[in-house]
DNA sequence: CTCCCGATAT
DNA sequence: ATATCAGGAG
C-alpha cells in the first residue's frame, strides 16, 4: 500500500512535536549487555518497567551469561522473576533462548530479525527492542501496548494487529527515526497519553490529535 | 480467539 | 472489583 503525502506530512508533525518534548527519550529497562536487554524485555511482557528493573537488579547479579540461565534449575529462575507475572512462560522463554543461543550461535545473540524471532518467546516487538536498543539496528518499529494505543488515537493506523500497525508506521516514518520514535511514543504513552486517563490538556500533540477512541471525542 | 499471571492504580 | 502494565504461543 502506498502512503499518501498527507499521511507522511502528519507523521512528520507528530515526529517533530515528540522530538521537541522528548529530546532524549531512551529505553527505560536497565541493562548493560545485549543478553541483559533480551532477558529484561522478555520479563517486560504485561508488566511495568519499574517492576522489571526491581527484579533484574538481583537477577543480573546471579546470572552472568547464557550458560548460567541455561543450566539453572527452572524453579530457581521462576522464583527470581515471580513478581513480574507469567513466570512459567517467561522462564521457559529465557532458558529456551539461552539453550538455542548455545546450540546455534556459540552463545552470541544474532543481529538478525529472522533469527531473533525464531528464538522461543521472542516476537517482533522483543526482536526490534534488542536490535534497535542493544545494536542500533533499525529493523522495524517497536509496537507494544503503548504504541498500539497511540497509533489508534493519533490516527496513524486503523489496524488491530501489532504486525500491521508496525507496517503502517514503517510506511509513514523514515527509517532513520524508527528507533528513537519507538522510545518517544512509549514515554509519551506512559506519562501523558495513558490508557485509562489520558492528560489531553497537557499533551504536546493536542492541537493535531484526532483523539480516536478517547472518551469525550472520537 | 484463549491462556499465561503478579502488582498497582482507579 | 476491574483495568492495565515495553507480549508471545497454541
Amino acid at each position: 500500500m502506498a502512503v499518501s503525502a498527507a499521511a507522511k506530512k502528519f507523521a512528520g508533525q507528530v515526529s517533530q512535536l515528540l522530538k521537541k518534548h522528548y529530546p532524549d527519550a531512551k529505553c527505560s529497562l536497565n541493562f548493560s549487555t545485549p543478553l541483559e536487554l533480551l532477558v529484561a524485555t522478555i520479563l517486560s511482557a504485561q508488566c511495568t518497567d519499574e517492576r522489571v528493573n526491581l527484579v533484574t537488579r538481583e537477577l543480573f547479579r546471579k546470572y552472568k551469561d547464557v550458560a548460567a540461565y541455561a543450566e539453572a534449575p527452572p524453579k530457581d529462575l521462576e522464583k527470581a522473576i515471580q513478581s513480574t507475572g507469567f513466570f512459567h512462560n517467561k522462564t521457559k522463554s529465557i532458558q529456551g533462548c539461552c539453550e538455542t543461543l548455545l546450540e546455534r550461535y556459540n552463545g552470541q545473540i544474532p543481529q538478525d530479525i529472522g533469527k531473533l524471532v525464531d528464538l522461543p518467546g521472542i516476537g517482533r516487538k522483543t526482536a526490534n527492542v534488542i536490535l534497535g536498543t542493544a545494536f542500533g539496528i533499525a529493523s522495524g518499529v517497536v509496537v507494544d501496548t503503548h504504541v498500539s494505543r497511540l497509533s489508534q488515537r493519533l490516527g496513524l493506523s486503523q489496524e488491530k494487529t501489532a504486525e500491521k500497525i508496525e507496517q503502517d508506521l514503517m510506511d509513514q516514518f523514515p527509517k532513520k527515526e524508527w528507533i528513537v520514535l519507538s522510545h518517544r511514543l512509549i514515554q509519551h504513552g506512559r506519562k501523558v497519553c495513558a490508557a485509562r486517563k489520558p492528560s489531553c490538556g497537557k499533551c504536546p500533540l493536542e492541537a493535531i490529535c484526532p483523539k480516536v477512541g478517547v472518551e469525550g471525542k472520537g
